[in-house]
RNA sequence: GCGCGAUUAGCUCAGUUGGUAGAGCAAUCCAUUUACACUGGAAAGGUCGGGGGUUCAAGUCCCUCAUCGCGCACCA
């Protein structure tokens, strides 16, 4: 019996000592593990990539949740005999990084648009750097069991290698290409997007009916309009039925008389407004649709930082929301404004980070044709071939994604990312992979011959999902790699189910596509960790809970399963100090029980002596009674193992909590108490071996939920043979 | 508009192939130098969102409605 039993559980002396152990120990790098003997060398593999962590800030709950499902699983499969392997990286996370730089550079009263690009990147490089050993600490302090000799970083050198590989392959086979074409814009971050960086606001705003010669438009952006040259209708709409398409007709408009070309086109809903409309077809992608359709001029009204160009004459320089009214008054004092709908309810598209209205904008970027990609992940999907998610109906969502996917813009117009290795012609503006950077002149080829003129480099670096959706092949050394070989295809991918489409999704897509198999069998999404009211959490709220506050003040092993019991997969939590208060007492329980099966004496007096005894795992002497008692284990043990390979953790560590609580501390133990201290010796010593046998099962059931308090108990107990708890064979 | 969820005890949620409703927390009462007060014991608490159907039997399967949440696409 040790003496630190005498106080109660500190985790504060425990966890950081215990880690260390394990980390010099080598416990967490499979190749070790095989050297050590802990795992089989022929032991099949199981790998987990971990979503590479955000490199700006520190460690949010939603970490917390990721770390503690991912560390989960993975002592589990080490625990019964796998190779296992959870490789841990850090994400540069372009975009997401920058806008955190940014702010802070806005405090320092700096913008990037005065700092020199190369300067920049470097400052953020520092930054990022700086901020990750902060973040691997945390990590650590979860008491995440990755292999962090394998760590990667999402601008490694290998690692880029790789995605420049995959760009110039998506080339070759014609899914890649560069083209004038709508994209999102925000003007605030000067970038454009993808479709999923959209976030889609409801807004009650004015439509204005707008006379346009003989016609009524609808429009709720009238400073778009002032380019606006072609007047569109639907071709069976028997109101226009006396004009035709092509012909021309003069009017007057904001700033002066123009010419106006009819044009008749199926897009239009005759039902809407008054069926005729106006097109903007740089701003809009309905327009431009319709103005790629037949062929018409298309002209930028607003700037990149959402200016009015000179085309609006006295308008130009001034910013579009300013600008809005003044239009209006004077569109009003030309008579032009039919009627006002003061409280039009529509859809806004703004930047789903900052907030801005995305303005369309025509540019030239990188787009990869996804239906290809996206045919072939279905494919694999629907025949149940590989892939099985958890929980399911993400399925669903993810097949409707992927039924209805649109090509991918990779193009951002921010430094801090991987650079995108191609060169843009000065004439022409064709763009061309470039890995070698070789290439000096245009070789793009038209009626007219080979263009010929100046290639630059393009300045835009990839959107940062480009390079994580490579991530579990990337970062296990594709193509040659031992690792790639012996880890690839991994086996879960545990991470946020908001990212289903931003990253999973893609990893699917580009992993079949680069290495000709899924990356991953099994899809585990967990939902958001929300505060104790049920509420997102945000810094704007104040409701942010740290999770190494709730650590440092109930230790981690009481966060970690305070956050698993009750949390099924998919659905939000929310996160509650009382709960994982209430484990920090189940921590202590723990400990006492281990105290009273541990002690030299035992019994209510204390006043019976018994012999150290040592756990047989052979013993066969029980009592009638203990022998049903080791029946029920046996089954408990059967049932959990069963439900931790159905990813039902929520399930497994409710049910050791009680039967550790209530079974063993409330009856079995009490019970004891007259066996042990009674006179029957053959009684007494099935009962203790009883004891040491359901507190072995406990703590090697429970290691994957709170690694740290079993390991430090597993460290005294009476055992031949022993092993750390963290390489023991699991309970089954 | 299309799609996906959710609705079960005061709160947070389980409930696997249909077979008399479960846990944790909270609240109530009782106990008090017990391995552990970071404690033990007891009792209480639900027409499983509404309606309909299938079935010997429905929280569970089917239809429908309502409310809430999320995603996608949009009409100028």
């Amino acid at each position: 019996m040790k003496e630190k039993f005498n106080k109660p559980y500190n985790p504060k002396e425990t966890e950081e000592r215990i880690y260390q152990m394990w980390q010099d120990g080598g416990y967490f790098n499979p190749d070790t593990s095989i050297k050590e003997g802990y795992t089989k060398p022929d032991a099949k593999p199981f790998t987990i990539i971990m979503p590479p962590t955000n490199a700006n800030g520190s460690l949010h709950a939603g970490h917390g949740l990721v770390m503690t499902i991912e560390d989960i699983m993975v002592r589990y499969k080490r625990m019964r005999g796998y190779r296992t392997l959870w490789l841990p990286g850090l994400d540069h996370a372009g975009f997401e990084t920058q806008v955190v730089y940014e702010k802070k550079l806005e405090k320092e009263g700096r913008t990037r648009f005065d700092i020199e690009p190369k300067k920049l990147y470097e400052e953020i490089l520092d930054f990022t750097l700086t901020n990750s050993s902060n973040i691997k600490s945390q990590i650590k302090k979860m008491g995440a069991s990755c292999d962090w000799s394998r760590e990667k970083f999402t601008l490694d050198e290998d690692v880029v290698k790789v995605v420049y590989g995959t760009f110039k392959k998506l080339s070759d086979d014609g899914l890649l290409y560069r083209g004038k074409r709508i994209v999102s814009w925000c003007s605030k971050h000067q970038t454009a997007f993808s479709d999923l960086e959209i976030k889609d606001e409801e807004r009650v705003e004015p439509f204005y009916f707008l006379k346009y010669g003989p016609f009524v438009i609808g429009t709720s952006r009238p400073e778009t309009k002032f380019g606006d040259k072609y007047v569109v209708m639907h071709p069976d709409d028997t109101r226009y039925s006396a004009y035709k398409h092509g012909q021309k007709i003069e009017l007057e408009w904001i700033n002066g008389p123009i010419t106006a070309t009819i044009i008749k086109d199926e897009a239009i809903d005759m039902a809407f407004g008054t069926g005729v409309m106006t097109i903007t077809p740089w701003h809009d992608p309905v327009d431009f649709a319709i103005a790629e359709r037949h062929g018409l001029d298309k002209e930028q009204v607003i700037d990149d930082h959402g200016k009015l160009l000179p085309i609006a004459g006295e308008f130009a320089g001034i910013h579009i929301k300013k600008a809005r009214p003044l239009i209006i008054e004077k569109l009003q004092s030309k008579g032009l404004v039919d009627k006002v709908d003061e409280a039009y309810k529509h859809v806004v598209r703004t930047c789903y980070k900052c907030g801005t209205v995305i303005e369309p904008q025509i540019r030239s970027q990188w787009f990869v044709k996804m239906k290809p990609l996206a045919d072939n992940v279905l494919e694999k999907i629907k025949a149940k071939d590989g892939i099985n998610y958890i929980p399911e109906h993400y399925e669903k969502i993810t097949i409707h994604w992927l039924e209805n996917i649109m090509d991918w813009n990779i193009s951002r117009q921010i430094v801090w990312g991987i650079p995108i290795p191609a060169k843009i012609c000065t004439n022409c503006g064709s763009g061309f992979v470039d890995l070698e950077n070789k290439m000096t002149t245009c070789p793009h080829k038209d009626a007219d011959g080979v263009c010929g003129a100046t290639l630059v480099k393009d300045n835009d670096t990839f959107d940062t999902w480009f390079s994580s959706s490579q991530w579990p092949f990337a970062a296990l050394g594709f193509p040659n790699s031992e690792d790639f070989k012996n880890y690839y295809p991994t086996d879960v991918m545990e991470t946020a189910g908001e990212i289903i489409f931003f990253w999973v999704t893609r990893m699917l897509m580009l992993g079949l596509y680069m290495t000709g198999k899924l990356p991953f069998s099994t899809v585990y999404l967990h939902g958001l960790v929300l505060d104790a009211k049920g509420q997102k959490m945000s810094k704007s709220k104040g409701n942010v809970i740290n999770p190494l506050d709730l650590t440092e003040k109930y230790g981690t092993d009481a966060f970690r399963i305070g956050l698993i019991v009750g949390n099924t997969p998919g659905t939000s939590l929310a996160l509650s100090e009382n709960k994982i208060s209430a484990y920090k007492n189940f921590a202590n329980k723990l400990w006492n029980i281990s105290r009273f099966i541990l002690a030299d004496t035992a019994g209510p007096a204390g006043d019976v002596k018994l012999e150290p005894i040592s756990f047989d795992p052979h013993f066969k002497a029980w009592t009638e009674q203990d022998a049903l008692r080791v029946k029920e284990l046996h089954a408990l043990a059967k049932e959990i193992t069963k439900e931790m390979d159905e990813f039902k953790f929520y399930i497994v560590a409710e049910k050791m909590y009680h039967y550790a609580w209530h079974e063993l501390a409330d009856k079995i133990i009490e019970e004891s108490k007259a066996i042990l201290s009674g006179s029957d010796d053959v009684a007494r010593l099935s009962r203790r071996q009883f004891l040491l046998l359901a507190l072995i099962t406990i703590l090697k059931s429970l290691h994957p939920f709170m690694p740290f308090v079993t390991e430090e108990i597993w460290s005294a107990l009476p055992m031949e043979k022993k092993i750390r708890l963290i390489a023991e064979s699991w309970v089954a």
